[in-house]
Formats: C-alpha cells, structure tokens, sequence
DNA sequence: GGTAGACCTGGACGC
DNA sequence: GCGTCCAGGTCTACC
C-alpha cells in the first residue's frame, strides 16, 4: 500500500536524506535509483516492518506492505514523520537567512531538517558511536550492532531493524564488546539499553517535551556517555537549535572561516554565531564553509 | 570549576 | 607481518 503525508513547505527530501551522515547508517538504506530510502524498524511489541519513503508533490509517498493494523499503521506514519520532520516550521530561520549569504544555498534547497532516526534511543547510540572516534568505525560499529543484535524480516533475513533496549539488555559487555567492537562504549549503550529497557528511563518522552532547553541538555549529559559535544549533535536532533555541535571539525572550520587557521577553541565556535540565538545550531550546520569551496 | 590521563579501535606509516 | 603513532570525545580522579 501507498501513503500519502504531508510536510510542511518548503521541504525537500533530499535535503532531509542529506542533511548529515545518518542515511549511511544501518537500517537506513538509501535508494539510488530516486530520491528516497528504505528503512527497517521494530515496533514496541516487537512486531517488524520494512517501508520505503519516495518524493510526492507537496510531501512524500510511503510504500509498505499490506496486512498492519490501524494501530500499527498509525504508529509507523507518526515514525515516518518526526524522521523527516513534516511538520517543522523553518519559516522563521529562513526569514534571517535570506539575507545572509553565506545561507543562501540552504534557503534555495530548503535545508533545514536534520534526518532522525525511528526512536530517540537509536539516535542517541548512534551519537555514542560518533564520539572518539573516525567516520568510518562508527559506520562500522553501528552495522554490527544491527547484525549481531537486530531482528531480521523473516522475509528477507539480510534486513534488519535496530535491536530494541529490550535485546540489548539481555546481552553482558564483553559479549558486546567482542560482537561490535564498540569498545570503552559498550558499557555506556549497555547502561542505556537496561535503563530504557527497565522503565527508569522513558527516553522517548525528551522528543515531545516542553523543558526548556537548559533542562534537556541536563538530561542528556546525565547518560553516560553522552559528553558537550554529543549533547549539542542531539539537540539539534529534537530541533533545539540554540546550541552548536562543537568538535574537531567545527573548531577547523571556524579558524579557517574567521581566524587565518589560528588555533580556536569552542568560545570562538560559539561566538561566531551568537547573532543567531536560537537558530544558532542550524546557522552554524547549514554555513555555506569557505574551506569547502577551496576544497579543503 | 578546571585539568590530566585513561579509555579503545583501526588506519597510516616505517621497518 | 609487526610494532608504533595518532585521531577522535568522555569519564574519573585530582587539585
């Protein structure tokens, strides 16, 4: 069956797939032949689905297999639209950002939906597995963590979703560490997995809050695991923009931007964009970089 | 509140 | 093939 859901205008599909590294990222799976994606995920009472997400006009079309209940499906298509954020309001930031040039690329392809993944527990480790570490192993590591933990459609046994906390729970760190070489971060998914898993943490419940922002970043950086930088790259997942994502990259980027190459630090990071208050995280995320133009 | 050192993996490099 | 060095954030202990 095909589905139809709207989004907020403007929006672009392929802005959203492109906004960061997530599509790369197991059980996202992204389609070559059209702008679109394939995603495998596990619903809370285990039950499995495998959809597709395609460009329509005014939105996108989602394809999935006939036979879920009214229950499930409602559940899938609430998934299908905070992933993409269909119905977030940019129009605010796009009002300032026309008149900056460095913005005007982002106005122009309506950049500005960071894509998300199906859960906030997914996202969260796939944020752990960002820190400390190259592109390329947390590429890795996320895909043994659905190998060697996610359920498979029984249709098509090489798709599978993210594991539940519920799974992970049950696994022990070593058994962890030697499946996913997540190495010193096994202990810090396994603590969130028992955490979500056991009730004493409701996760899900941080992405439809109203605390303001300061709280949130307290709950964040009280898992383990979760440090400034993962805490910023997080926030700008809930759509909380006031904060930038500081790491190595920001950091090269600002010196290069503003500073001759000068060694900076995060207070020049955050300066450079204090102008744009609340929308200083997506001001920052969508900067057209001088040092990608020059290829650096 | 600030800082130093440990944590862990895999790629790059020299031999 | 082996050993060494390095990059990448967060945690803990200590001052």
């Amino acid at each position: 069956m095909n589905i139809f859901l709207p989004a907020r205008q403007p929006f672009s599909l392929s802005s959203v797939i492109h906004s960061h590294g997530w599509i790369q990222m197991a059980p996202y799976l992204e389609v070559k032949e059209q702008v679109g994606f394939a995603y495998t995920d596990q619903l809370p009472d285990g039950s499995l689905v495998a959809w597709q997400v395609s460009e329509a006009p005014g939105g996108v079309s989602l394809a999935l297999p006939d036979g879920h209940s009214p229950a499930e499906l409602a559940e899938i298509k609430r998934r299908v639209s905070w992933m993409l954020g269909l119905e977030m309001d940019f129009s605010e930031f796009y009002a300032l950002a026309s008149q900056e040039a460095k913005l005007h690329k982002a106005v122009q392809s309506a950049a500005g939906r960071i894509l998300r993944s199906s859960t906030l527990f997914e996202d969260v480790i796939k944020t752990i597995l960002t820190t400390n570490t190259l592109w390329a192993a947390t590429i890795r590591m996320n895909r043994n963590l659905v190998e060697q933990f996610g359920a498979a459609l029984p249709e098509d046994e090489s798709r599978k979703a993210f594991p539940l906390p519920s799974r992970l729970a049950q696994t022990d760190e070593a058994t962890l560490r030697e499946k996913t070489r997540l190495g010193y971060r096994a202990p810090y998914v396994l603590e969130l997995a028992r955490l979500v898993d056991s009730g004493s943490l409701d996760l899900e419940a941080w992405t439809d809050t109203t605390l303001p922002t300061v709280e949130l970043r307290k709950r964040l950086l009280s898992l383990k695991g979760v440090g400034p930088y993962a805490v910023a790259n997080l926030l700008m997942l809930l759509g909380r923009y006031d904060t930038i994502p500081v790491d190595s990259w920001a950091v090269k980027v600002v010196s290069h931007e503003w500073y001759h190459d000068q060694p900076v630090g995060k207070a020049e990071v955050e300066a450079a964009f204090e102008a744009w208050g609340e929308w200083k995280g997506l001001a920052f995320w969508l900067w057209d970089w001088a040092i990608l133009e020059e290829g650096g």
